[in-house]
DNA sequence: AGACTTAATTTACAATGTGTAAGATAATTT
DNA sequence: AAATTATCTTACACATTGTAAATTAAGTCT
């Protein structure tokens, strides 16, 4: 987990940034993204305002930042289960109940990040880009004989439809207050991808 | 169209309004949201920045008017058609088709207000919302004994599930510079639905 | 423990953007 | 042609931004 090539980072820089993007959630919970400043960023985490440019650029610097940070933690969460025995199928079950229970951990992150109502796209957009990427690399496993070329469905149209079906339940989930169980949202997902996940295991 | 209740508006009122916005999409194929001003969209219309403030509140209050707009101008897509002697699936698909030719036909419009970097979620939660209704009027009006029921999908779920997948695999293909036509978009929407689609004749 | 290095603070400044007001001018309606 | 209404002009107070330079505080290293 700790990166012994890096010389490990001074304890000040990673409090400062820390109070600062705790600041930027607790202030997007409160008013629109659009009344944020820097200047109540800075207050808000008792963080002197000057300080601030010395992290980030600018606000939607300090998003990308986040954003980046955020699919770090979904590839740990993706990567981290060891599932010994475990079928193809069962493994993508698997993973997927421990990304929305990773999600729920989180909520109140993730509700303020992906489910307000005027969040920029580029926190969905980036995660949905890394389904694109996972979706794919199994879709291409399966060659030339999968349920999709049987059908007539074009690999990348599927890629498109089943990751903005998945993101785009998720943050509905969210913002249903997640009124579903991490397991029950899961076996959902299996039974509504049942049609072409018949012959992916 | 035109309402003769409403007592018909000033035509400089609408050449204003139309310079705005189009000034506005034009200044967010140049950049990011976040750095256009109302100075800027007043200047590119040329228009007085004072001006602007006799129409909308702010950036934000005229993005939510320009959402609307695009609410009601996807209703009126979706029932101009006539349809007489369809089924149900047919008036689905030939509605689905005419909503693409829609969006292509204003590509450079709806490119930037849905599928660029940085755009905040309104817009596609709008269009969103009027899916979901419009999707789960179809799925009451089923009753107990359709597809999804019978496989054990919870209703809100599919209709999640299925919203997300329309609206986020239609930025996609605007992304990808509607790298196929309507028609066959159309299609393969079909295919992709047909799981639970067999029963809705 | 003390010297060295780096981060955060303080104060300051120029530039830009915001939102509103009051009066003058121009276009539209009746 | 008169009345109405939209836009323009100028002006102002205020907030926000981004940067600079000097100072203080905290962490690192030998």
């Amino acid at each position: 987990m700790t990166d012994p090539t890096k010389p490990r980072t001074d304890p000040r820089i990673l409090r400062t940034r820390q109070l600062l993007k705790d600041a930027f959630i607790d202030l997007m919970q409160e008013m629109d993204i659009e009344k944020i400043s820097v200047n109540k960023i800075a207050e808000r985490a008792t963080i002197n305002r000057v300080t601030f440019y010395l992290h980030y650029r600018d606000i939607p610097d300090m998003m990308e930042k986040m954003a980046d940070e955020m699919v770090e933690e979904w590839q740990e969460v993706l990567n981290k289960g060891v599932y010994d025995q475990a079928t193809d199928r069962e493994i993508h079950w698997l993973r997927l109940v421990s990304l929305l229970e990773h999600i729920a951990e989180h909520a109140k992150f993730y509700k303020v990040i992906l489910a307000s109502k005027r969040t920029p796209v580029i926190f969905t957009d980036r995660l949905k880009r890394l389904l694109v990427d996972a979706i794919t690399t199994r879709i291409e496993s399966q060659g030339n004989d999968s349920y999709l070329v049987r059908a007539g469905i074009q690999k990348d149209i599927a890629i498109w439809y089943g990751s903005s079906a998945l993101i785009g339940t998720i943050v509905s989930w969210l913002r249903s207050d997640m009124r579903y169980t991490p397991q029950f949202l899961a076996k959902q997902f299996a039974l509504l991808v049942s049609n072409y996940g018949r012959d992916e295991e």
